[in-house]
DNA sequence: CAGCAGAATGAACGCGTGTACAAACATGCC
DNA sequence: GGCATGTTTGTACACGCGTTCATTCTGCTG
């Protein structure tokens, strides 16, 4: 075995290698180049010696000279969120296998994306920043980053057109949800639903004033009355007394549209254990996102889905194309919903 | 306005800044470090500067010299369990405060916690390293580290003596889930159950094994039988299957103690939607680690209760005495659990 | 006013790496 | 063999910052 030459428990340096590789230190930081040209047989010993000596380039060093650090920073109000959680899971999946590293960032609970958060990632210099935050403004975004090109989930209504805006560059992730809520609607029409509701997001989310308004836009082409509203926060707790209220104070409905699937829970419990009602006997329930608990035999859910892993390939597409191409134009992923039926309606 | 000095996007560096305020690039690395000696006016001065161009100190030039990245690497296998991902919540929050971010990477689903993971967030260069998974032992992960000591979870038995191991050195946070888990037998032995059920985690866990052992005492010093076993994965799917086994093959139980809140929501559903019967009535369920999804109506789950934020302080406390004294003997903290009692028992 | 301790300052160096540049070398063609 | 072209190699520099060290400045005592 190789002379323990390690210093003070620290790492060990291109040059150490270089040294016991009998090579100058630059052919180390060529061999762990893939691209640089360099002898096949050199480079080879010079890997060889450096697993042995448990050597990895410094990051840091690199990401001084070379100007990346390989961190995707992600805000999330939330990490316990279940659409959230579930995103970040296989998002740091995705990354780590490109070369990145997750690095999460909490925003307040109730929302104030406050600059200072965004002030301090700034210090960290990531090379991309995912936000799942929805009141913040792209605008906002760029002002704290910079060389970071920031991503942003939206979620454009049919036949609406393209937004000519031209301000700060931000990169997009298009999410059309007219398909999803036109399948859901179709089938409570079948089943001859015809007062709608809908449990909404809290009031800053533009997920859930998307989500109302497509709801709003295919009740008309099906010939619908306008949803009924019921304002929620996303969340279980007030989904649940959205729901009492909507029934004890404000007549009910056939179906409720529930923003995401935790605010579908709140409502089917809300539905069933303190209402008394049965679903879908009297009422259907759809919600929105299909989360892993969705399927779960006390939910059950029918829901909107949208596709988690295809997502986030959209985002890591979105990523990588944005650092190979820093000076590109807005880029723009597009990704559908559909339906996923299961027992809340029926 | 000052005029606008930014080269190509890029960020202002200490030299930009040193210019602007007329003083020395070195006065402003130490405008931005609180202990070095500054004339207050001057230091007041240059952070003004600073803020107009909105100049924070290149962290990664920083962690180069300093060796410290202010980085610290969590390592899940899913984000999206609930009890990981409100940790990884709170923890994140707490690092945040203290001027560090949170690193995530991911293990396997099947928990094949693999070297590669290691060596790449190695590669990171994190100043500490939280692992929140079980199968991987301390030594496996000190061989993979520099500098950072890990933190590693233990639920030490009540009265076995304390691990003389002087091997490699890692920090400990000590559960001690004697109170919770025999404040619950004897809630159960008051309301006359006599079979007790364990609904395990899956085999490799740790905590799972640690519950069952300190169960299998409770019993014993209250004058119970064994535990009868049920063998799960912290998972709702498996519990709801091997509750359904347990009842249906096994002769059933009183009481089911599940190896964590989730396993105890498969076992209530299997037990009321499958089994017909009822809860607390027929059986009583009790889980572990009190996430927020057991207070909703449908589990409303009496639970161990591991106190999500004092676990997170302590685990910060650790961080950062390990930080102020890396060459310390091993660190250890100690936290009690409790029990929650709510619906399922009764 | 001399003397002195302590605070404030700036020049120089080092952290570990990527890369431009020039030199050396290999290869292919006539 | 002569030359052109392409591949390897090593030197020197730059990245942005913290820190040591010697120097200058300040305030205070005698």
């Amino acid at each position: 075995m190789p002379e323990e030459q390690e210093t003070r428990g620290g790492r060990a340096t291109a040059e150490m290698v270089a040294a016991l590789a009998q090579v100058s230190r630059v052919a180390v930081s060529r061999a762990f180049n893939p691209h640089a040209s360099l002898k096949a047989d050199k480079r080879e010993r010079i890997l060889r010696v450096a697993r042995e000596l448990n050597y990895t380039p410094d990051r840091a060093a690199r990401a001084l000279v070379s100007g990346r650090t390989h961190l995707i920073g992600v805000i999330v109000p939330d990490v316990y969120s279940y659409w959230e959680s579930q995103e970040i899971d296989a998002l740091t999946t995705a990354l780590q296998n490109e070369g990145f590293a997750t690095l999460l960032f909490k925003t307040r609970t109730d929302y104030s994306m406050d600059e200072q958060l965004l002030a301090y990632m700034r210090g960290f210099n990531p090379d991309s920043v995912i936000a799942f935050v929805e009141n913040v403004k792209p605008v906002t975004l760029t002002r704290f980053l910079d060389r970071a090109v920031p991503i942003y989930v939206d979620y454009p209504m049919a036949g609406a057109p393209a937004e000519p805006e031209h301000g700060p560059l931000y990169d997009r992730l298009n999410i059309l949800q007219h398909s999803g809520i036109d399948q859901a609607v179709a089938l409570l029409q079948g089943y001859g639903a015809r007062r709608i509701a809908y449990l909404s997001g809290h009031g800053k989310s533009r997920a859930s004033a998307a989500r109302e308004a497509t709801l709003r836009q295919v009740l008309e082409e099906r010939g619908f009355q306008p949803p009924i509203l019921a304002p929620g926060d996303f969340g279980y707790e007030t989904a649940y007394q959205a729901t009492i209220d909507l029934f004890r104070v404000r007549g009910g409905a056939d179906g409720v549209f529930a923003a995401n699937d935790v605010s579908a829970f709140g409502a089917l419990d809300a539905l069933r254990h303190e209402l008394g009602l049965r679903v879908p006997g009297d009422v259907k329930v759809v919600g929105f996102d299909d989360i892993a608990q969705s399927h779960w035999k006390s939910y059950n859910l029918t829901t909107v889905k949208f596709d988690l892993h295809e997502r986030v390939r959209a985002l890591v597409r979105l990523i990588l194309r944005r650092l190979n191409d820093p000076q590109a134009e807005s880029l723009v992923e597009t990704l559908d919903t559909r339906l996923v039926v299961r027992g809340t309606v029926g």
